[in-house]
DNA sequence: GTGAAAGCGCTAACAC
DNA sequence: GTGTTAGCGCTTTCAC
């Protein structure tokens, strides 16, 4: 009996709208696309009725009719990933202005996941497909990936959060350079010359354009590098920054200023700095990347790099909509970041 | 030019492999589906031609054609929250074993958001949709949520990661009692009777019933009950649990151990305990319910009940992909968690 | 302004 | 075994 539920009433479709409002169908569909050419007082008798059963067209043959689905597909690395989670939700708002709905699949960053979900999205028809962490972040471009993304972007357009060489695809990234800009400028200006930068790898490209431009920075400013305060690689997670920090204690080589390559690496540094019972930021200032929740979480709060998560939202779904026509929209475009300084950061002592 | 990048290509179809391998659509559709029936080379030559081209067939096609889609949808509060996002990903592992996908709305808890995503849903065919947080969090039902729900389930299976009263949809439910029965239970074992609760609302569900069986433990254990301990009502955020805990020192009634009505209220908890100079747990106990990546990034670590996210969402999944036919399921499944006990529980002075 | 009919790409009877 | 045919539920010419 039970199992007869969802299989006893037939969905209703555009014909019995037609039917019971002595109309063709054609007429329905005109009403439901809001096409021209209806008369009024049919259009407002069909819409009763569509409204009566509080009826929605089916979506897949929609799509098989049309061309477009609206439905954009994204593949994240993992949206437990307090960054990606708030650059998924303001996808979603930005989406949901045009009128879409988001596909989301996490890769976790292995690359036969976001293989097999580029196929995915394919077969689904999706209208256009982000992709957001994983092998665009890459600093080398995984050739096989490259390919089947540009077999994959014959037919759907395939946008970019990051950079893939060998491929066309429109670009939407923040300015790496731009960010480690605004930390180095913040901590100098406060007077700090020994800084560290703990955790990420040289093989994730913003990483290794922040550690760039952090020497490049340095030699600006004419402060002496320290090999041992940026040959610091690691995860992108709290322990990594706990325990690189706590080997630069182990070593003797304590910097008066700590960059977390995100906020997790930001915090472990900040507890295993507190551990040993120096205060922050009197002893140890303190600043991260992404401008997460946990900022506000921890004692002192966390100075951080806000991407502005709405803005860069925004440009990435735009140039999925607008993938087909000639927009005019750059090829590239960065996102540019700002600061949110808190109790973290203070004048070196 | 690159306006036509995208239309050019004529997408391939089931009828070009059956062309180029001089069989029926049908036999390639054999082929696809794993159908029996077709002989071997005559199977391998179509796959060759399949493989050749890295052919998917359309699955809008295939949604309209068969009835299924192999897509779940699911209605979430917000999946930036770690809870949510935990589970959403542990769903996708589930649903991706079954070759399921699942499409994801955020309804950040407004009700018209989700009134409309359930449309969303219906319109795209989904071959079941899962409700997680929002109306299906709430104590007291919403009728006119009931209803929309009511009409939807005629047609897609509703599984309800809460309870919806008025409606008959299988459920998946944490079962906060046990939660709490952790939680008192780990306290009143470490000597603790001055108890305090932070944060959560009565017409939350599972709030309600925490608070409703920590009352009923107190009386069990012959603690005094104390009022201020308990009608500590507020968000599920950070500053929630910092300022109730704020007004417990201000009113000079210090608890000996804190409950945060999630991880964030009980960081927030602990750290304005650490603020006022005492010490976590010597001088008070702090616990947190979800056991989010948070726990580990507090100083000390924080005590929390984790919720066994991966059966939790197995159980989910399994009911919204056997919801067609009569599994033997049961109507109610309840999750039991376990407590993760770290450092910020200890016995009482 | 409105309806009939074709077609989107697939699956599933049904013949052969 | 394999091909033919008829839908699935829409949109969209094309007549009228």
């Amino acid at each position: 009996m039970d199992a007869l539920r969802f299989s006893e009433e037939r969905k209703i479709t555009i014909y019995d709208i037609a039917k019971e409002a002595g109309v063709s169908a054609s007429t329905v569909s005109r009403v439901l696309t809001n096409a021209p050419g209806v008369r009024k007082d049919k259009r407002e008798l069909v819409q009763n009725i569509i409204d009566k059963y509080s009826f929605r067209p089916n979506a897949l043959a929609k799509g098989l009719s049309e061309t477009k689905r609206q439905v954009i597909g994204i593949i994240m690395a993992d949206v437990r990933n307090p960054y990606y989670a708030g650059l998924f939700v303001a996808c979603e708002q930005a989406a949901r202005k045009y009128g879409y709905s988001l596909l989301l699949e996490n890769s976790l960053g292995l690359l036969e996941n976001e293989m097999e979900q580029l196929s995915l999205m394919e077969e689904q028809r999706v209208d256009a497909v982000i992709l957001v962490g994983g092998r665009v972040d890459d600093l080398n471009s995984n050739t096989v990936f490259v390919e089947k993304v540009n077999q994959v972007s014959n037919f759907v357009p395939v946008i970019l959060a990051g950079k893939l060489d060998g491929t066309s695809c429109s670009r939407v990234q923040i300015n790496a350079i731009q960010t480690m800009d605004l930390i180095m400028e913040h901590l100098i200006s406060l007077g700090h010359t020994e800084i560290a930068i703990l955790g990420g790898y040289d093989h994730v490209a913003a990483s290794f354009e922040k550690r760039q431009r952090y020497k490049q920075l340095l030699s600006r400013y004419q402060i002496p590098y320290r090999k041992e305060f940026c040959e610091t690689y690691g995860g992108y997670d709290y322990e990594t920054g706990y325990l690189r920090m706590n080997e630069l204690f182990a070593a003797g080589s304590v910097p008066t200023a700590v960059i977390g390559i995100n906020d997790y690496a930001a915090v472990g540094a900040m507890n295993c700095i507190l551990e040993h019972g120096l205060r922050v930021p009197e002893d140890i200032s303190v600043v991260g990347f992404d401008n997460t929740d946990i900022c506000n979480m921890t004692n002192p709060r966390l100075t951080s790099v806000d991407y502005h998560y709405e803005a860069f939202a925004e440009k990435l779904v735009a140039a999925a909509v607008n993938a087909h026509g000639d927009t005019g929209l750059p090829a590239l475009q960065l996102i540019e970041s700002q600061l949110v300084v808190r109790g973290s950061t203070g004048p070196v002592k």
